[in-house]
DNA sequence: ATTATATATAAATAATTATTCATATGTAAA
DNA sequence: TTTACATATGAATAATTATTTATATATAAT
């Protein structure tokens, strides 16, 4: 029995995809199909991302006949992804890099 | 003028060094030298770290004579720490990698 | 003005992570 | 008991990201 770091949180989270599953997950429990067709990507890349989040502690799985059904490990996830996306939402920022600076 | 999106905050959190930064400045402003002091970490790396913070939108810095002090951009990403952390003390599970199952 | 100090940057390399493609496995239906 | 379907896996490659090293810049002190 492991606990999930919070660094392990952060990256499994900081890929579009695994975003995209988890934020999908929050909504209500999904088969490995369901996933597939709703996002267009290739069934092999959404099984190692849902490998990753498995992994990772972030989701569980079972089996339903010919289905696998993913869902959120616990719901403090979601809390994670709304919290997150508050803080983007409050935080304006002009950014000064060289790219940024030239557009000035 | 930008937004932050969460996908990069998540990105930004998920490097060990960066986040290290991110705690330590959720304590305290900080002096690029303290900062390079307290971690016992390169200064060059150090820097491209706090650079990519920055660019990021996550911290903001200001000159104070010979020193540079960087800080939080926002009170929010306060939140978001302690709530992945919590997140993270919340979730137990059994990984069931190939690894793990052999030292079972 | 020259030197010291603090920080930033650029270029090169190293390391990690993501994606693709081919194939395997496990369950169910015919 | 073969065939179809859903999902997983492994190996190869591609892409991204991190780290190092050397050097530049900006301010302050002498």
């Amino acid at each position: 029995m492991e606990k999930i770091t919070d660094l392990n949180i952060y990256k499994m989270l900081s890929d579009e995809l695994r975003l995209k599953i988890l934020k999908m997950l929050s909504v209500k429990n999904m088969a490995v199909g369901e996933i597939v067709e709703k996002t267009g990507i290739d069934q092999p890349l959404i099984s190692h991302k849902l490998k990753e989040l498995r992994e990772n502690g972030l989701t569980v799985s079972y089996r339903s006949g010919k289905n696998i059904i993913y869902s959120l490990a616990s719901d403090s996830l979601k809390e994670v992804i709304s919290v997150v996306e508050a803080a983007g939402s409050k935080i304006d920022y002009v950014c000064n890099c060289v790219e940024c600076k030239e557009n000035d």
